[in-house]
DNA sequence: TTCATATTAATAGTATGCTAATGATTTGGG
DNA sequence: CCCAAATCATTAGCATACTATTAATATGAA
């Protein structure tokens, strides 16, 4: 495979990064999976968690970085689960509030646990450093969302 | 949000990955839809004209990272666009071997320039050392793959 | 006030991506 | 040869994830 050929970073970055993101979720839904959960749906309850019990769906799903309809699929399972709960929005009645449940807060201490165990798995011998360098380079490119002008 | 919070860039990989992978993707989604292709399939096209035609499904799924029913359901779309064609394994009747049609490599031409736009917005102002940079981090998480030894 | 417009959550429909199980075939040990 | 085990592609069934559309409600200009 490797014999002399050239590979231009820029033509690899994109295929490598949903290469690594199906890896990363892969390793994180095995996992998860003895407890019944997922990558998704812990990523949406960690930023309930994060950001304050109560988000309306929409401001969750903008904070999460899900469209609206990939919210409510997730909404519906973690509710099937009794993990979280819909309430009617007090003030708008074409909004709802998500909320953990008390089985949502026990469960995501357990989770932290894991997703711990699978970081440090993931990880192992690369620095803060090199993943702080990453990650400003994500931000970068995230960054150009919707920039026409060049 | 940033008042004052500390964010560890190992709490934070994980997450930032799955949610830049999915604006890469829907970027280029976006641009191959008025062509009726998708990232997926054309990671697929990529792949045999990179690693020769002919492929075994099997060495084809390897090469490109998907587990073997994921590649069977992008095949099926390729085949019913004429894009690929599967073919019976002289040697080896369980298996089939996988080929671009005509159409198949000119679509691919086609699809050259849109990916080198999406990528020339995406990565604008991002220099190929911090790409490369990036390259060597996610090989190294990827290299932890059923490493259990610690 | 009233009606066009916008917004919120949900639904419909499709594609990606997975694990588990299946059917056909090959391989290897006895 | 024969039969158990492995391998290859597929199917079944589920969970993400998207765009386009819809129903209910809110907003804002005339």
């Amino acid at each position: 495979m490797n014999d002399g050929e050239y590979f231009d970073p820029r033509d690899q970055f994109g295929f490598r990064l949903g290469r690594l993101a199906r890896f990363w979720r892969s390793r994180l839904d095995e996992k998860m999976r003895p407890h019944g959960l997922t990558q998704a749906r812990w990523v949406v309850m960690i930023h309930l968690r994060r950001g304050g019990n109560g988000f309306k769906q929409k401001a969750l799903a903008k904070f999460v970085g899900f469209e609206g309809p990939t919210l409510v699929h997730i909404l519906d399972n973690l509710e099937k689960q009794s993990l979280i709960e819909r309430r009617q929005d007090k003030v708008d009645r074409r909004g709802k509030t998500v909320h953990l449940t008390d089985e949502g807060w026990r469960m995501i201490e357990v989770l932290d646990e894991v997703v711990a165990e699978v970081r440090s798995e993931n990880l192992a011998g690369i620095s803060d450093a090199d993943l702080a360098h990453c990650l400003t380079v994500f931000e970068n490119i995230e960054s150009h969302e919707n920039d026409t002008t060049g």
